[in-house]
DNA sequence: CTGAAAGCGCTTACAG
DNA sequence: CTGAAAGCGCTTACAG
């Protein structure tokens, strides 16, 4: 292997001195046109690459963002979310020369080492703080350490901290309006976690947009996003005197679940109950019945929140600001259905 | 924010030479066991932790790993595999200091970007390539570049890179001689796109498997991991003049989309089919009727892996080795079943 | 507009 | 065992 190519041999074939050559390479001012184009040209030509190392060194910038998932391994698997999400981060910031680190942390310990480890070592020029916690001692961390961030959360949340992400509110809304239209009358919820913000706000939707329709909200089972919780959610369900009529889950895997244990319980999806989900991912399309469900957009996500933490980088005085994404399109499955007693009615 | 503190501070806290610091902090020979532990105990008093940016310059080391994945954003998100290999790949990789930067590229075009960018910026060490197709321009790619690589692939390949991972063979072997045992005479393959090696080699496995039992291997469908694909699979098959009595798919995603598709067709599952999987995922309990699948072990795949291309770094002359990972064990669900007419016949 | 110099924070020969 | 010096490959004031 040949010596790589430096910005000194670029500088010394273009006959020039290498600060010429470094602020014609990043285009910053003080450089004739002609010697300017000289140097790409000549830059070109030896193949020249800038090294990350002398660059960060020298600019104290790692050209590097951290993102830190804070979850279990098996956990991640089953999420649908972080494929699109880390694409559209990469999409994002490619073309900076910035590069994403991935860690998955299980505890929130961890974590704190991790964030304070990227701090110290000077490692990041910023991390993305994702599944925000009610209380999330991350925000704080952050702000101790530092470190410029961007939180990803719905965009209903108040945090002193930039925040992009997509509000649950007009899809839940939609989809128990949804049911009301179909007849339903007694909706219950298959809650996420309650101390992860973005399960609170479909909780909270779920039960203000039954009541805003004149209902009282159904039952309340708590689960934990996995196909294994709510399967058994179902079992729960199935021991009440009386089943709901409607079931509004707070996302699609925990629906996937719910609906294989009530068709294991010999209950019928949707003759006897219908079911939503939430996310839209891939297998909601493909189990039966097809789930009605609402479309979340993780690369959009994904690729928002990575273009604020440069601009964030870029002036890391800059006052929070907040962008929310557009809400996701309802997709109606055929999971939901008029309950029956309508049925029998009409 | 007060300044970082660095090893300049530490050097002449402690009353020595940064050359003395450095050595000491290190662990490298030639500091005294006096001089060491002083320098030890104000670097840690100082909370001094060095800086990646000085280190990488000077030591010409990244302390980075790369991880292309080439696949649509959309296929991974699906992918059951990643979550727990990034898990091991840190596990092995967080002691040494070392970070993994991650990237998602749909094509073979953008990894060559990918990759050469690497390489030219000196942004990591060394690489993963992962599902090794036939034929993998990455092995050459990687070469040129001179970038120490180790491949993820089934054991039984033969590329001229240090290699890891499990062998489909005792997993696929196993199902197809359960499906025997239990009466299956025909036994039809679902194969993931067979220009990737780990789908070739399960085909393949199946293949050999049902022949040393004294059979024909039934019809071959290509189907490509996905739900989705097993789905249209379902499609195909129950076109044909006559079902096959049983079903290798060679994953569970894949056995998933098949068994909604059948079901969807009115074709019962176990009752008319028998159907198995291969990973092992989550979900693959939790469907009805659950899963005969193989467990795959991508935690302890990732954890090799990084912990090979380590030693590879360190030694990059080092010929190629292979590290096998234990097969999985079989998992039997209620997917498998003997055939209708072996149970008539009894 | 152009160039010589200092410096980012380390590691690594090399003298003593 | 210990220290002074050079150097990794850049960027960034600062003179000219």
């Amino acid at each position: 292997m040949s010596q790589r190519t430096t910005i000194v041999d670029v500088a010394s074939a273009a006959g020039v001195a290498i600060s010429s050559a470094s602020a014609a390479l990043n285009g910053q001012p003080g450089v004739s046109n002609a010697t300017r184009e000289r140097i790409h040209r000549i830059a070109e030509e030896l193949e020249y690459v800038p090294s990350q190392r002398g660059r960060s060194l020298a600019s104290k910038r790692a050209f590097t963002i951290g993102f830190v998932v804070q979850r279990a391994p098996e956990v991640m698997s089953a999420d649908p979310f972080f494929g699109a999400f880390i694409a559209g981060v990469q999409k994002a910031i490619t073309d900076s020369g910035y590069v994403m680190v991935f860690q998955i942390s299980p505890s929130w310990e961890l974590s704190e080492r991790l964030y304070r480890r990227f701090a110290a070592a000077r490692q990041v020029d910023g991390v993305l703080v994702d599944q925000l916690h009610v209380n999330d001692e991350r925000i704080g961390l952050v702000k101790e350490l530092g470190l410029p961030a961007v939180v990803i959360a719905p965009d209903t949340v108040d945090v002193p901290l930039p925040l992009t992400g997509q509000s649950a509110v007009p899809g839940v809304t939609a989809l128990v309006n949804h049911l009301v239209d179909l007849g339903h009358r007694d909706i219950a919820h298959v809650a996420g976690r309650l101390d992860y913000v973005h399960s609170a706000e479909r909780r909270n939707t779920w039960a203000a947009a039954v009541s805003a329709r004149g209902l009282q909200p159904g039952v309340q089972i708590e689960a934990d996003f996995t196909v294994a919780s709510g399967k058994q959610a179902a079992e729960r369900l199935m021991r009440l005197d009386r089943l709901p009529t409607a079931v509004v889950c707070v996302n699609d895997l925990c629906a996937i679940g719910l609906m294989a244990g009530l068709q294991a319980g010999g209950v019928d999806v949707p003759g006897k109950i219908s079911v939503t989900g939430f996310d839209g991912i891939d297998l909601s399309s493909h189990v039966h019945p097809s789930l009605t469900t609402v479309k979340a957009m993780p690369e959009a996500v994904g690729e928002t929140a990575a273009a604020m933490l440069l601009e964030l980088i870029a002036d890391p005085g800059r006052a929070p600001w907040t962008v929310p994404i557009a809400p996701g399109p309802l997709v109606i499955g055929a999971s939901t259905a008029p309950p029956r007693s309508v049925v029998t009615d009409s």
